[in-house]
DNA sequence: AGTTAAATATTACACCTGTAATAAATAGAG
DNA sequence: CTCTATTTATTACAGGTGTAATATTTAACT
């Protein structure tokens, strides 16, 4: 089942991603507000990571300096590809295929996946 | 958040995609064993899709006849956002580029992308 | 009409998640 | 040494989920 982060947590792990060690208060501050969340349900999503060794704290005189245990492109992969194998029986083409019969696929879409597609070949 | 249907509920809609109407029992031979589930856990999440208006039922004689009442490509597509959304910011090229990257791009799936880009040109 | 078998409906229960409030520990101020 | 403010830890609680057991309804048989 993957790492089983939640929704809340992840954001939490976007802080730390994008940059660590914080302290919790410095989480709060980043996250807090544009989530509605008090500061001790930020408190309360840490304690999880930790306890899921999402994340590892240590202690600098009495507060708390976190940083991700795991990496942000490991969780991204472990997360596609169970999205993938949830609803398109693990096949990006089925996928972007499904997409593109919608419409949904647009001239910027296009082109990025051009190039991806030029890379991959030159590789 | 979408249409908030669980990973257990989605394989019996999985069944009615498939397959419908069927009978509470035909959904319990069709997945009752390949999940390790009893008979009642396949009657919870029968009844729990109806509480939640995914499926219907119709009584024939003493039978309910179970239908769905979303369509697999809306589910599909609300999830798939609810992905990109979550994950890559939207942007299915984000999501497909994090896929290359990791080298996880087949020569299959380059076809498929191929094909795919030639169609939504020629539209 | 009473009993049984089949089907459906209700209830259960633990774990996860979102969202906190409250309690405890500890360092610094007086 | 005691009080207070800061920080962390513990507890809470409702709703969703996985997984069922039990109870009730109902049609059919004797």
């Amino acid at each position: 089942m993957s790492i089983a982060i939640s929704d809340a947590e992840k954001i939490i792990l976007d802080a730390l991603w994008a940059e660590s060690p914080l302290t919790a208060e410095q989480i709060v501050d980043r996250v807090a507000a544009a989530n509605g969340w008090e500061p001790t349900t930020v408190r309360t999503l840490l304690n999880r990571l930790m306890k899921k060794e999402a994340i590892a704290a240590e202690r600098v005189e009495r507060k708390y300096h976190y940083r991700p245990l795991i990496e942000r492109s490991t969780f991204l992969k472990s997360e596609s590809q169970a999205f993938l194998g949830r609803l398109f029986d693990g096949k990006l083409a089925s996928f972007v295929s499904h997409f593109a019969e919608d419409r949904q696929l647009g001239a910027k879409d296009i082109e990025a996946l051009k190039k991806l597609i030029k890379e991959a070949e030159s590789d």
